[in-house]
This record gives structure tokens, C-alpha cells and sequence, in this order.
DNA sequence: TCTGGGGTCCTAGGACCC
DNA sequence: TCTGGGGTCCTAGGACCC
């Protein structure tokens, strides 16, 4: 039998986070901020419906935030991350074929049956998930990711549908094709948009129909397989297994402009440190480091200045103190006098397994090393974060990110748990 | 005053080798 | 006058995603 696609998406997941812990925020306009209480990344229908963007500056919405009286969280991840957990467990226990694709999506693979069931089946997904997690999902079904993904928008914006809605061969994918633009297709960002475009390419059916030599020259290998999934040809295989990571990143804009050496290296050490924990929670070891540092790029006002480093390390490490060592020395380098910082960042590279060991004959490797930081791991696993944390990251942390409007850790620190209160 | 963070894939072009 | 050709590997940069 054939199979099919389906895509399950959480409807404003951080929002219904929020939301689950909160029930006072049910029916109110909601937003989530991005680190540093930048930007809006998430928003409640009734915040859309007030006309809020996506990716708008917080600073620049706030007056119509507050004349609306919407309510503001900064982000949690801690608190989504865990939900987003309990989500794909629950569908996983449903569902043999699942390959989790970001934090608040899943792709499932069905056999083709026919539409009734799919129905039936989606209906059931979305009930239990809402039951058991109180995150409330939509389901689209298709016979490729790209179609499925238009599938669920389809669900998630006309509320008849019921939260599940299938784009399947024996309906008039054609019809519902020209109804959506090219820059809506999974996979065609703003610039292709315009490409295609300018080649008068400008509905998904349009794209579905385009030239393959023109798509394969303009808009790479991508852009071909795209089309062929329009046409109900399935090109991205659903893939089960995570690949391993080839890199992995830790950065943060500043919450005060840094300006000074001393203090720019406080924040590289701090973020060099989740980066090494990171590594050794994943059982890797990084081959490469690269450390990088900017300006605000909005600020024109200013002298603009970003640069990089990148440093082979002498011997693949997930040691704190290394990796300090080395991105401290990075750090010298690139550092200039004179410049307002807006952000430093540190990411590793070359990853492998921590087993894999590939001894140096001029590294001598100490066997108490890793005793002290599984040890080191250990003790913020439980005592919370940075409850040790090497002196080199500072104590005031001036710079540190912004982040005034967060709610409690509740489902992931002791300290946080809600609070149920009986009159 | 104030504009996120983490990750992937693809391609062109240079370096290098024989 | 006139100075090869083909293959591989690596990297930077672009584009995309959530």
C-alpha cells in the first residue's frame, strides 16, 4: 500500500505553554519574546488578530502591546523544551513512524488508507496529545512533507476542519495550489520568492509546474525536488534517526552594550562553558572551535565591526578549561578598542563521539579530568545551573541577557514547581 | 535605550595533485 | 603568438528552516 505524510504542528506552541500552566491566559491576547526580550516569536490568535507580527521588535510593538493589554512572557525554553518532550512521547506511543522535526513539529508516515480513517485517525492523535499534554495540535496529511505542510495550515486556519485536514490525490490539489503563493511553499524563503517572481513564478501551482533546467540553475538542486513534491511526488524521505550534529552553538546578545575586553571575555567564557556542557550532555567532543564577536547592525549610527576566529583544537576535548583556554586566546585576537559590542558567540565544531579516542603523542590526557566534570555536571544538574561555574565568567555578569518577563521553570526546577492552592 | 538563537544543505571557486 | 586536463577536497557564503 502506499504511504503518506502527515504533519503534526503544536498551534502556538509557546503560547500554549504558557498557557497550560496559566489558565488565567486562556482567551487573552498572549506573546512570547525571543532571548533578550528582542523580537516576538509567538503569538496567541487574538494577538494575531490585533494585527501583531511575527518577528517584530518588541520595543517597537510595546505601546500597542500594552494599549491591548496583551500579555508579554520572555522565553522559557527550559519549560518548552520538557513539553515538547511529553508531546513526541505521547505520539510516539501512538504512532510507530515518527521523526520528531523541530521542537513543536513531527512528521508521521501512514499507510495510504482512505480518507475516513485518516480522519478518525487524526481526530485521535489531536485528543489524546490534548488530553494528556494539555498542548492543543493540528494534523495535515498529504502524499509528500511539502503538501503536508500545506495540508496543516490548511487545518490550523479554517476552524470547520476541526484541527486535522488531508491534501490527498483524489481531491483538486490543482485548485488549492493556485491559491497559495510561491514564498508559502516549505522551502522557499523571501529570496527564492523573488526569483521566481521575477520569472513570473508566482503561485505554488506555478512553482509545481516550473522548468526543471531553469528551477535546478536558479534555485539549486532544492528547489527541484520541491517542485517535484508539489506534484505529489515524494522527494524527503521521513528520517526516523537524528543525524548526528556536525556543530553545535552557544551565543547571546548582550543585555547592556559591553564595550571592554574584560567584560566581553566574562561573556565568552560563560557561553564557551554551556557550549562544553552541551557537548558532554550529547557524549561528544569538539575537533574545532571558532569564537565571533559583532556590533549592532542596526545601529548605522555606530562603527560597525565583526570578525571571527576558528582554532583546530590540538586534541578533540569536551574540557571546560581547554576550550576556555583556547577561545580566551581567539578572543585577543579579535578584540578591538573602540567598538559598542552587541554579541559574542562560540561554536563548536568537528564532532565526534567521546569513545572515539584518537591519542597525541605530545597531549598527555589526565584520567581525573573526566571524573571532575561529570562531577562539575552533576552538581548543577542538580543544584541548578552555574551553581559552580569557573571564576574566569564573572559574578555580576552586567552583560548578561535580558529576561524580565519569564515564567517559573515549572515542570523542570524543584524550586519552581506550581503551586496548588485549596480554599 | 531597545531588533533571537541554533542548525542544515548546497554551490562556486580555489588549491592541490598527477 | 601559442604553456593541459581532469579529478578531489576544502571553504566561504548564501539560503533556508523553526
Amino acid at each position: 500500500m502506499p504511504s503518506l505524510f502527515a504533519l503534526l504542528d503544536c498551534n502556538n506552541f509557546y503560547v500554549s505553554c504558557e498557557r497550560f500552566f496559566n489558565p488565567g491566559l486562556a482567551d487573552q491576547p498572549v506573546v512570547v519574546l525571543s532571548n533578550n526580550d528582542g523580537c516576538i516569536i509567538a503569538r496567541s490568535n487574538e494577538a494575531k488578530a490585533l494585527g501583531i507580527r511575527m518577528g517584530e521588535p518588541y520595543f517597537k510593538c510595546k505601546p500597542l502591546l500594552e494599549y491591548y493589554r496583551v500579555r508579554v512572557f520572555s522565553s522559557n525554553y527550559a519549560l518548552y523544551g520538557d513539553m515538547s518532550q511529553r508531546v513526541m512521547e505521547v505520539l510516539g506511543r501512538l504512532e510507530p513512524e515518527v521523526e520528531v522535526y523541530s521542537i513543536d513539529e513531527a512528521f508521521i508516515r501512514l499507510p495510504a488508507t482512505g480518507e475516513e480513517s485518516l480522519r478518525r485517525l487524526g481526530t485521535e492523535i489531536r485528543g489524546t496529545i490534548r488530553r494528556e499534554t494539555g498542548i492543543p495540535v493540528s494534523i495535515g496529511f498529504a502524499p509528500t512533507k511539502t503538501l503536508a505542510k500545506l495540508a496543516n495550515r490548511m487545518a490550523k486556519k479554517q476552524v470547520e476542519h476541526g484541527g486535522v485536514f488531508g491534501l490527498l490525490p483524489e481531491h483538486d490539489i490543482t485548485a488549492f495550489l493556485k491559491d497559495i503563493g510561491a514564498g508559502e511553499v516549505w522551502g522557499i524563503g523571501s529570496r527564492s520568492a523573488q526569483k521566481l517572481a521575477a520569472h513570473n513564478i508566482r503561485t505554488a501551482y506555478d512553482l509545481s509546474r516550473a522548468d526543471e533546467r531553469w528551477l535546478k540553475k536558479n534555485l539549486s538542486i532544492t528547489g527541484v525536488r520541491t517542485m517535484y513534491e508539489l506534484q505529489g511526488i515524494s522527494c524527503f524521505p521521513l528520517e526516523e534517526m537524528p543525524q548526528p550534529k556536525h556543530s553545535l552553538a552557544c551565543s547571546r546578545s548582550f543585555g547592556a552594550p559591553v564595550r571592554e575586553l574584560g567584560e566581553m571575555h566574562e561573556a565568552a567564557v560563560s557561553y564557551v562553558s554551556r557550549a562544553a556542557e552541551k557537548l558532554r550532555a550529547q557524549r561528544l567532543k569538539a575537533g574545532c572551535l571558532t569564537l565571533y564577536l559583532t556590533t549592532n547592525r542596526f545601529r548605522t549610527d555606530q562603527p560597525q565591526y565583526a570578525n571571527s576566529r576558528t582554532v583546530s583544537l590540538p586534541c578533540p576535548t569536551a574540557d571546560t578549561a581547554e576550550l576556555i583556554i583556547q577561545a580566551g586566546r581567539c578572543l585577543k585576537e579579535l578584540f578591538r578598542e573602540g567598538y559598542v559590542y552587541q554579541k559574542v558567540g562560540v561554536v563548536l565544531s568537528d564532532l565526534l563521539p567521546e569513545h572515539l579516542h584518537q591519542a597525541n603523542l605530545f597531549v598527555t590526557p589526565s584520567p581525573h579530568r573526566d571524573t571532575l566534570l561529570q562531577a562539575l555536571d552533576r552538581i548543577n544538574l542538580r543544584w541548578g545551573k552555574d551553581t559552580l561555574q569557573y571564576a574566569s565568567a564573572g559574578f555580576s555578569k552586567q552583560w548578561h541577557h535580558r529576561q524580565e518577563r519569564k515564567s517559573p521553570s515549572y515542570t523542570t526546577s524543584w524550586r519552581e514547581l506550581p503551586v496548588v492552592r485549596a480554599f
